[in-house]
DNA sequence: CCGGGTTATGCAACTAGTTGCATAAGAGAC
DNA sequence: GTCTCTTATGCAACTAGTTGCATAACCCGG
C-alpha cells in the first residue's frame, strides 16, 4: 500500500499534474516504485478526496487541461507517519529464478536467449543510472537530502551491477551444461 | 502469472498435497516465489480443472484427508513452454527505498531503527541460505540439475549479502547526518 | 469419551495492480 | 474549416495477491 506515499513524495519534491507525475514515475521514482498513468490519476482522486492533496487553483479543471496538485499539511503528516512506521519487508518474486529452477526439471531449451536479453536490459538500465549519478550527484553536491537520494540511487546501481554479473555467471554455467540437459 | 508454473515445478520435483506444497513454499520455492496456502489450494483446483495435474488415486478425497497431486504430460508441456518463452522483467517495487526518498523530504525520524531491523532480517536470511548451500550442495554434487539449482541459490545468497552491506552503508550515512534532518 | 491442539482443506471478501479503451482540447497540415 | 496527431485525463473490467474465517478429521491428555 505504498503508491499514495510514492505520489506524496513526488508531489512534495515538486507540485505536478497527473501527466507530469507519470513522466517522473517513468524516470526516477518509478525505478523502485512503478505506476501507470491510470493508477496515478485514480490515486490522485483518492488523495484529494481524503484531503491530503489539493489541486492548485491556477488553471480551470476542464478535461484536457493540466491540473496540478500540491500536498497539504495532512498529506505531509501522513507521509512522515508512514515513513517512520516499522514495516516488514515484502517477499520478492523473481520469474527468471523460477524459470531457471523449472529448467532444471523440464530442460533449458530456449532459456539462454532470454538470459542474454535480460543481461543486456540490466546493462542498459545500469548505464542509465550511472548517467543520472554523473548528472545529479557531481562531487560536492552532498547536503543531507543529496546524501539520502544518492544512497537510493546507489542501491539501483549496485543491484543492476549485481544482476549483470549474475547473468554473466549463469550464461557461463549454461555454456558448460551437456547438450542433453537442453532437451 | 507465474504461480501455476511455480506449483508445476514443485510438483514435478515431488508430487505433494496442498499442505506439503505450502511447507515447501515456505522454504525453498517461496524464497523467490512466495504463496499462501489459500493461493495454493485455489491454484491446485484450477490446474486440475485444466487437466494439467491430477490427484493421486491412493487416498480418498474427504475433507481433512491428504490429497496429493502429480503433473500430467500436458502440465509438463505447459511448464516447458512457459520456461522457454521470452518474458520481460517486471519492474520491482521496494518500499524501503521509497521510504528513504520520502525521508529526504519529511525527515529521517524513526527510520533508523527499522533500517537496523531490516539489516538483521537480511543477515538471518543470508545465514539460512548458507546453511542450505552447505547441506544441499556439498563439493562434488554438481550434475547439470544441481548446477542450475545452485545458481538460483547463489542469487539468493548474493542478494542478501548485497542488502546487508547496503543497509550497513545506509546506517553509516545516517550516523553522519546532521540532527536537523532527523526532525 | 470429551476438550483442546494440530493437521489439512477450502471459500469469500477485499486490496492492489494491469489492460483496454474513451474523451476532450490544442496544434499544425493542407 | 476540418483532419489528424499529440497531450492530458479518466473509467471499467480484469487479474493477481492478501486477509479473515470456516470446516473437518485426527491425536493425545485426563
Amino acid at each position: 500500500m505504498s503508491l499514495p506515499h510514492a505520489i506524496l513524495t513526488a508531489l512534495l519534491e515538486r507540485p505536478s499534474s497527473g501527466l507530469e507525475l507519470t513522466r517522473r514515475f517513468d524516470r526516477s521514482i518509478g525505478y523502485f516504485w512503478s505506476a501507470t498513468h491510470q493508477q496515478i490519476y485514480r490515486e490522485l482522486g483518492r488523495l484529494e478526496a481524503e484531503g491530503l492533496i489539493r489541486a492548485l487553483p491556477s488553471e480551470q479543471p476542464a478535461r484536457g487541461q493540466k491540473k496540478a496538485y500540491e500536498v497539504l499539511p495532512a498529506g505531509r503528516a501522513e507521509l512522515a507517519r508512514w515513513t517512520s512506521a516499522s514495516q516488514d519487508p515484502k517477499p520478492h518474486r523473481d520469474a527468471m529464478l523460477l524459470r531457471l529452477r523449472a529448467a532444471a526439471v523440464v530442460g533449458t531449451d530456449g532459456l539462454e536467449a532470454d538470459l542474454r536479453r535480460h543481461r543486456e536490459l540490466h546493462a542498459l538500465q545500469l548505464a542509465e543510472y550511472r548517467e543520472i549519478e554523473r548528472r545529479d550527484f557531481p562531487p560536492g553536491k552532498d547536503g543531507p537530502e543529496d546524501r539520502l537520494r544518492h544512497l537510493v540511487l546507489r542501491a539501483g546501481i549496485d543491484l543492476e551491477t549485481f544482476w549483470t554479473q549474475w547473468l554473466d555467471h549463469a550464461l557461463s554455467e549454461f555454456a558448460r551444461l551437456p547438450d542433453t540437459t537442453r532437451e
